[in-house]
DNA sequence: TTACATATAAATGTCTGACATAGCTATGAT
DNA sequence: ATCATAGCTATGTCAGACATTTATATGTAA
């Protein structure tokens, strides 16, 4: 038996201590033992219990923080505490991606484009009544602030993608929207922008309640093409100011 | 001014220790001071440079590669190399999404196929001719194993989300596909089959070429559905036998 | 010469135990 | 009532020793 091809034989399931921990309670969130907003044990309770040391423990714990399943508060009722696990999970990911790889503004705009287009006509075609309900009442909201209505435009753009009915698709569609508005923050809308958003989101709205696909796709596109021509100007005053 | 009200203000930007060594290694690594392949400093550099411990240090170490920045070698000749950023540091955070949100095949192979088909529609309008150029030689590479087919067809629909001329899409892409087939892993294609597929992949290839975006997303929806019998398929047989 | 065993080197991995710090809570003085 | 303070409980940090891993170099015997 020649060298090259020798088996490299490893002794059966020997992990390091730091990793254990890591895949332990990883394996323990994702199953549901921990839920979101529980408190995991303390690293001395945990080190104790498994026989780790604490310093190899809070590796394993620094681990399942980078990859965004627990936040570590320090302090009195300090600990570590499980996330909700959403969209932002993979946001982070994305975002250094597109970082590193230098995409740029009109490139995500484009996909978001192209994403939320597929998923407002599939909401069209699969939308719940319960849905049609949730949006109806989203648009009914009084706003009193900006703020507001910043709010008010994330919840339905995120019901839409809900009525999809396509899980992946949802997450996928809040993942980019949420990147775009943390990395190109809010315009500053104008009383008569708020205006023209509230008119196309009712046009999204009636066009899915109507099953049109057609009709939804392009009330999407103008609202999503409205929301960068305002980012462009503002972007452009500020380059000339 | 009342205690609700009072402002926490937190003295000047004291940051933790081993988040210190995070955020500064990450930079580094996002400005490309670090590029692929490259190895860190050692660990114990790393504390004497920055006047911190080494168990802190290894604390900041292990985050960045729990966001998959790094990965440790032990051993003579190990150390901490940057990996490549590419779909891959996206895929395990939607892969956890999915798992615990319960997604399920159809819905991933669904969302596949919506964003798959925008996708070669760009495509078709946006491709060069280094894209052709690249398709072309790929689909009259000789395959001798099902492993090596395998690496084909992947080749071909990367070149092909490459081609629609936006990396959003392509990384997005690229990362359902890679989940797919991680989590699906690949089916047992018969000789028949995989003349099917080869079929099809010429057909995606041509109305590519021709600029027909129609043409192009039928020959896309007709391919991914294939892969979706088949493997539904497999699944039958084994749940039977 | 070749194959195999062994030593070495250079990195990460682990452990212990002490002390520092954060931040909510309760207590007590004013 | 308000403010300062001490205490509690968690994480944060440190120093220093020793263990383990693994490619390479070295030596040894067939």
């Amino acid at each position: 038996m020649n060298k090259k091809t020798k088996p490299n034989f490893k002794p059966y399931k020997k992990r390091s201590a730091h990793n254990y921990v890591f895949e332990m309670l990883k394996d323990y969130i994702i199953s549901g033992v921990y839920k979101v907003g529980d408190q995991l044990p303390t690293e001395i309770e945990l080190s104790q219990t498994l026989g780790i040391s604490r310093a190899a423990t809070r590796e394993g714990l620094r681990e399942l923080e980078g990859i965004g399943l627990i936040t570590t508060v320090q302090g009195y009722k300090g600990g570590r505490f499980v996330n909700k696990i959403d969209s932002g999970i993979i946001v982070n990911g994305l975002d250094l991606l597109l970082q590193t790889q230098k995409a740029s503004f009109d490139e995500l705009m484009e996909a978001r484009k192209a994403i939320e287009c597929i998923t407002v006509r599939m909401a069209a075609l699969n939308r719940s009544e319960e849905n049609l309900a949730a949006m109806s009442k989203v648009l009914n909201l009084r706003v009193d602030s900006k703020e507001e209505f910043y709010k008010k435009t994330f919840d339905l753009h995120e019901i839409v993608a809900l009525a999809s009915q396509n899980k992946v698709l949802f997450y996928i569609v809040q993942a980019i929207r949420k990147l775009i508005f943390q990395t190109y923050s809010n315009i500053a809308l104008e009383e008569n922008n708020i205006d023209l958003v509230m008119k196309t989101h009712y046009a999204i709205y009636s066009s899915i309640k109507n099953r049109d696909p057609e009709e939804a796709e392009k009330a999407m596109i103008f609202d999503i093409e409205a929301y960068r021509n305002l980012y462009l100007e503002v972007i452009e005053k500020h380059t000339k100011g």
